[in-house]
DNA sequence: CTATACAGACCAACCAGTCGGTCTTGGGAG
DNA sequence: CTCCCAAGACCGACTGGTTGGTCTGTATAG
C-alpha cells in the first residue's frame, strides 16, 4: 500500500512549505498526516530521505518537460520558447515543492545529493546547448558567452519561486509570455538595421 | 570592545557558508573563535540575532549602493547599469553573507523579519521604478510591465550566487558586462527599423 | 500462517540558552 | 603616579526541552 506513503509527502510539503524543513519534527508530521513515528519509518529510512524524494519528483518532471521541448521542436528558438514556457508554468503546478526545493537544497543529505545535483545539471546543460545550437545556427547573437546567458535565462525564471504568488496581480501565462518576450530580444540580433551590415563592430565579452 | 564580537561573526560566517546555519551549533561557533559561550551571548541576544545582524551588513550595503547609484547617474539607461554593475560586484565582494543570506532567509526570528524584508523591497522597488521612470521618458520600451521586468533583472543577478565563483571561468566584471548587455537589449526598443515606425503593432502583455 | 503495514513507548544525543563566578580595564581619588 | 574599585567583558559547567531514530509488539491482508 503506498497511500499512506503519498500522504506523509503530501502533510510535510505542506508543513515545510509553511515553516521550513528544519522547522518541522517528525512527530509534528505523523501526527498531522494521521500515522505514527513507525507508520513513518516503515516507508523512509530517514527524515532526509524524505526531502530527498520531495526534490526528486520535482527536478525529475521540470527535467521530463525540458526533454519533451527539445524534441518537439526544431529550430532554438522554439526550443527555448517552450523551455521558458513550460518551466514557469511548473512555478504554478509545483508550489510547495518548489518552495521546499530552493528553500533546503543545501540541505539535502550527501547520499542523495549526487543524484539531485546531476538531474540539475543535466537541465542547466539542456538550456545552454540550445543558446548555443542557436548561435552556431546563425540564430542568436553569437557575442554572447553562451554560460553567462544560459545562467541569466535559469535565474531569471528560478527567481520565480521567491515572488510568484497564485494570488498575485500577474497571472503564470503573461509572465511566461513577458519572460520569452525578454529572452528573445536580448538573443535575437536586432540592431543591424536595414542593410544588413552590423552598426557596431563585432565584440566579445571578456576581451582583454 | 568589539573585536570579539567582528570575530563570531566572521567565524560564523565561515561556519554557515560551509555547513549552513542549521547544522552548526553555537558550541561549534565559539570553540572555533576561540571564546566560550558567556562571550557569545554577553554581545549576542540568541543565535537568531546572529542570523538577523549577518543579514543585515548585507543588504544595507546593497540598498546603499543603488542609492548611490540612482543619485550620481540621470538617466534611467546609465542608473540600470550603474545598479547591475554594482550590484553583481557585491557577489564578488560578500561571498559568505550572500550564501548565508540566500540560503537562509526564510529563517530569520519573527522580531527581525520585518526590517530586513523592508530593505529588501526597498531594493526591488528601486530597480522597478528606474524602469518605470525609462519608460516615462520614452527610453524603454513601453510594453513592458515594469514589476515583471524588474523582476526578472533581479532574479538574473540573485541567481548568481548560486553559481558564481571566484576561481570560475568567468570574471566578475565579464559577467556584469554581459549581463548590461542581455538587460539593455531587452529593455531599449530596437526593432523599429529605419523609418522610426514600429514594425509590430503596440502589444500589450497580459490583454484578454 | 506469514509477511507486510503500522503503532507508540522509549532513548541517547544534542542544543540553545542560563547563571554564578572570575578576569580585565579604565578612570577617579588620594 | 598609584591604588582601588566598579562595570563591562568573558568563562564554562549545567539544564530543560526537543529531536531523530529504534524496537518490541500488534493487526491485517493474502
Amino acid at each position: 500500500m503506498q497511500k499512506l506513503r503519498e500522504e506523509i509527502i503530501q502533510t510535510a510539503l505542506e508543513l515545510f512549505d509553511a515553516q521550513g524543513f528544519h522547522r518541522v519534527s517528525v512527530n509534528q508530521i505523523v501526527k498531522e498526516a494521521g500515522t505514527s513515528k513507525g507508520g513513518f519509518y516503515h516507508h523512509f529510512q530517514s527524515k532526509d530521505e524524505l526531502l530527498f524524494v520531495i526534490h526528486d519528483t520535482f527536478i525529475t518532471y521540470v527535467l521530463k518537460e525540458a526533454e519533451a521541448a527539445t524534441e518537439t521542436h526544431q529550430s532554438p528558438v522554439e526550443q527555448i520558447q517552450e523551455i521558458i514556457r513550460s518551466f514557469v508554468h511548473v512555478f504554478d503546478l509545483y508550489q510547495s515543492h518548489i518552495t521546499v526545493f530552493y528553500q533546503e537544497s543545501n540541505y539535502v543529505d550527501e547520499t542523495f545529493e549526487d543524484e539531485i545535483n546531476r538531474k540539475r545539471d543535466q537541465f542547466k546543460d539542456k538550456v545552454i546547448a540550445v543558446v548555443k545550437r542557436g548561435q552556431e545556427e546563425g540564430e542568436f547573437r553569437h557575442e554572447l558567452p553562451p554560460e553567462i546567458t544560459g545562467m541569466a535565462i535559469l535565474g531569471m525564471v528560478n527567481w520565480l519561486n521567491k515572488w510568484y504568488r497564485r494570488e498575485g496581480s500577474h497571472t503564470i501565462e503573461e509572465i511566461a509570455e513577458v519572460f520569452t518576450d525578454l529572452v528573445l530580444h536580448f538573443l535575437l540580433p536586432g540592431h543591424e538595421g536595414v542593410s544588413g551590415v552590423e552598426q557596431r563592430p563585432p565584440f566579445f565579452y571578456g576581451e582583454k
